[in-house]
DNA sequence: CTCAGAGTGGGTAACGTTACCCATCGCGTG
DNA sequence: CACGCGATGGGTAACGTTACCCACTCTGAG
């Protein structure tokens, strides 16, 4: 236990002479390099204990790697963000890494582009970037400074890893149950698109048009109704308002995502409807809150932990020097709850 | 637009060569330093603005200051910090700051020791603590290495800045608003105490000793009901589980938070009770989702805007030398909705 | 006309770490 | 016995930026 007030920093430099042996050793062993001997490796890890030794990230990012993983959030309000994050974050740390967040901003690239800058700028070893609302361009420019994996989106490219939930199998899922429960009348939730590009690689996108091709492969294509918002739950509350407005009302909503179906929920009791006796509706990422008896949302499970744990991975294999990229997609699956089931009133 | 795969960043040296100028100069020109003329200034933004430099952070670390804020939250699942995150990033960006954010683990103190080290690694020149867990002492010892803010805790120190929530008079207004609607048999839902030390100044036991003492007040010492769980849904939902259980059953429920609220909502409902028929229910932090129509819930509003703001621009005076404590605390108001009303039967 | 002092610009030595290279020591082999 | 080579440890020059100090040029007052 050191005291005094202003203490300076324990450097690399005071380890070595503690221990006395060089800088160079000491880092070796920090680094587990090569050419370290048993003997040199106690005694210097002794050192590093007894002074209470921490290496100073700062100086290890003008020359070699900071141990530090950048993750870039639109926002921190999806609790989904949250399963990612915690599986990433346990996949890194016993390789001696750490996590760090800023947020982009909901779909606005410019604010994104000035975060994904602070993170290369603070020399980050690796980039997360969890739904970018930015071009493919942008993101291969990233990519070629900085090792990236980006979550949540479908393009492919060879500068960058992918992981994905297969939101084409997810909407299906949810489109073909309500079908199934008899509906037909059945109104989707979407985003807007921020771009006028429409990269047709945004999730809420492929949900969007997954949804108008099951509908048309049932020849529902005239019941389609489509409202696009925003994937928030005032998205929700806005998007099920205007679809409740349609005559004839939908018996059904396929929400973007459970933060959008939770806000229709609260448009449809303020309309004095019952879900899922007037109309049925089901969400998208299975969120933990929405599993609550008082709601219980139909949704669909995208498995966050081991998108997080994958992204993670696919990380420190690039940061290792992996060059080929690779796209990782998880299966998602239907977990039907209390807030859908068959229309009331047939024909 | 530089071509070319493997381009090597623009630097200060760059810069200077091409406004023909030294480092000093373009470093003077980026600091808003003293001693630089106006045509000196213009033929330096020039070159910036033409080679497209941005200043290296980790070198900028070495000497000086890496305009970053560290933000340590305990996680991500709480839509409050993102409010707190929002204003305080808003308040920060103008001065060129730049906030990063990492997660200390929920009442964590060995985890979120971590998370604070990696800031101070990170060479950040402030930390925003939000509710964090650990003790006094360990906020010290952060905060004599570091400009720091702490955010939500009662504690006073000489070292560091504190924003809070008067917690005391939110615990009140939430109480004397059950009992002036006619409420006796009160429950409330808190938080186990992560420390064998029980720190009074953790909000969450504040909370609970204001629910102790304004009952004590109304003579209703023996309705008392604590249930000591988490501050989380699954919290929520154990400890109205338990309170449900007591007989006779209390006609109110005070939930520690808004998350805590939604999970006993679960509990209630699944054991076929109406709220507010025959439970109300109230939270702490009016989320922006529990005030949609469905879930409607009596909250009490803490401001988080406010705070952020504040906590930002304190941040930004320590770091310009402030050394004096400052402790700043938000009155929180009482917002009723439909989750609370006068119990069913009297007597 | 001299000189003080303000205004302006630049030279340079750090900051803490690692990559690269070299020196040394044993040991086994031809 | 000489030689080569693997194993180990160290010396040193960066990395990009800023703090500190110094030099020079004016301007205006004495």
């Amino acid at each position: 236990m050191v005291t005094g007030d202003r203490r300076r920093r324990v450097t690399i430099t005071d380890v070595a002479d503690h221990a006395r042996v060089s800088t160079t050793a000491v880092s070796k062993v920090l680094r587990n390099a090569y050419g370290v001997s048993a003997a040199m490796r106690a005694k210097v890890q002794a050192a590093i204990d007894e002074l209470g030794y921490r290496p100073h990230n700062a100086a290890r990012a003008m020359r070699g790697r900071t141990f530090t993983i950048g993750v870039l959030l639109p926002h921190i309000r999806n609790p989904f963000f949250a399963e990612i994050l915690d599986a990433l974050t346990e996949e890194i740390s016993g390789h001696g890494y750490q996590a760090i967040m800023v947020q982009g901003g909901d779909a606005d690239p410019e604010a994104e582009r000035r975060a994904s800058d602070a993170l290369v700028d603070r020399q980050v070893d690796g980039v997360l970037m969890v739904a970018p609302a930015c071009t493919k361009a942008q993101l291969e420019a990233l990519a070629r400074s900085v090792p990236t994996v980006v979550l949540g989106r479908h393009d492919r490219s060879a500068l960058y890893d992918c992981v994905l939930d297969d939101d084409e199998v997810g909407a299906e899922l949810v489109v073909e149950h309500l079908i199934a429960l008899g509906h037909r009348r059945i109104g989707h939730i979407t985003q807007r698109d921020p771009l006028s590009g429409r990269p047709a690689a945004l999730l809420q996108t492929i949900r969007a048009r997954t949804y108008e091709r099951v509908m048309a492969e049932h020849d529902l294509a005239d019941q389609i109704a489509l409202a696009a918002t925003a994937y928030t739950e005032e998205g929700g509350y806005e998007g099920a308002r205007e679809l409740l407005t349609r005559a004839p009302r939908p018996t059904a909503i396929f929400a973007g995502s459970d933060q959008v179906a939770f806000g229709a929920l609260a448009a449809i009791h303020e309309a004095g409807l019952a879900v899922p006796g007037d109309i049925s509706v089901a969400g998208y990422d299975n969120a933990r809150m929405i599993r609550l008896a008082h709601i219980s949302l139909t949704s669909v499970d995208q498995n966050g932990a081991i998108m997080g744990k994958i992204a993670g991975r696919l990380l420190l294999e690039r940061i290792g020097g992996r060059a080929a990229a690779v796209r990782f997609a998880v299966i998602p699956t239907l977990v039907t709850r209390r807030s859908t089931a068959p229309p009331r009133s047939r024909g």
